[in-house]
DNA sequence: CCAGACGTTGTT
DNA sequence: GTCTGG
DNA sequence: CCAGACGTTGTT
DNA sequence: GTCTGG
């Protein structure tokens, strides 16, 4: 599946490569986790590389806590959570690499899968929009109606589809993002019909890297050097 | 009809 | 063990 | 995904 | 909101 990526290509180049302008100020990241605000592409606005919150919140749920990080490509078009999503909120998730953690032998270990050259791609993702229930306010005996003051903030969040793994990811795990394919990004946002199968292994590794990776606190460009399987315990 | 769930991964 | 936060 | 918390009352 | 279970 994929719980954590990367995405440090610096931004005139996702801006080239995505054709879309940055509008904030863009941080290489090492160590994206979810619950942060990361870099997206909407349908509704697909010319803005914007950021939204990684966990899907339901438009229904009742609060913001607990959003869903992943959803099942076989199942995404179904699912109450997120078929409306599925239908008219679609969006791209950019990334160059992601994290995948794997038990072979001495512990769990993280590695980093990504292409040779380290080129970014997009994960494809849904989002939706999250308003709080407007409270009533004034019959509490207690509160002094005065504290809840103007509108509340809608939170938007998005979810990373995911698919079986190619040959490259088989080993680590049985689950991987969906990674379109570069001609199929324009198609995804527009609500079409496009491939959610795992691309080709072709032209992507994994590399051993320490398990600093584990803390989110944690984001530097030393996490994504190889590090030794067998020097570290 | 209303009430209650609505997700994934992994692990057992 | 299970939930929340990042 | 992993890390870290996980509780209450009352007092400062 | 929408679907499932009772």
């Amino acid at each position: 599946m994929c719980g954590r990526y990367t995405l440090f290509t610096p931004p005139d180049e996702l801006e080239s490569r995505f054709d879309a302008t940055v509008g904030f100020e863009f941080e290489p990241r090492y160590n994206a986790a979810p619950g942060q605000q990361l870099p997206v592409v909407v349908d509704t606005d697909p010319g803005r590389i914007q950021r939204l919150e990684w966990g899907l919140v339901p438009r229904w749920a009742d609060d913001d806590s607990g959003g869903h990080i992943n959803a099942r490509s076989e199942t995404v078009a179904e699912k109450p959570a997120f078929a409306e999503a599925y239908q008219r909120r679609r969006c791209l998730v950019l990334a160059d690499g992601f994290y995948e953690w794997a038990d072979r032998g001495d512990g769990k270990r993280p590695y980093r899968v990504a292409f040779d050259d380290d080129r970014p791609f997009a994960m494809a993702g849904v989002w939706e929009r999250w308003t709080p229930e407007t409270q009533q306010v004034g019959l509490d005996a207690f509160g002094d109606g005065a504290t809840d003051g103007g509108d509340p903030e809608p939170l938007e969040t998005f979810t990373i589809l995911t698919t079986e793994p190619n040959g490259v990811v088989e080993p680590l795990h049985h689950r991987m993002a969906v990674i379109l394919n570069a001609d199929d990004e324009g198609a995804w946002l527009n609500g079409d019909s496009v491939s959610l199968s795992p691309a080709s292994g072709d032209n992507m590794r994994i590399t051993p890297v320490s398990s600093a990776v584990n803390d989110p606190s944690n984001d530097r460009p030393g996490l994504i050097k190889p590090a030794d399987t067998d020097r570290q315990r």
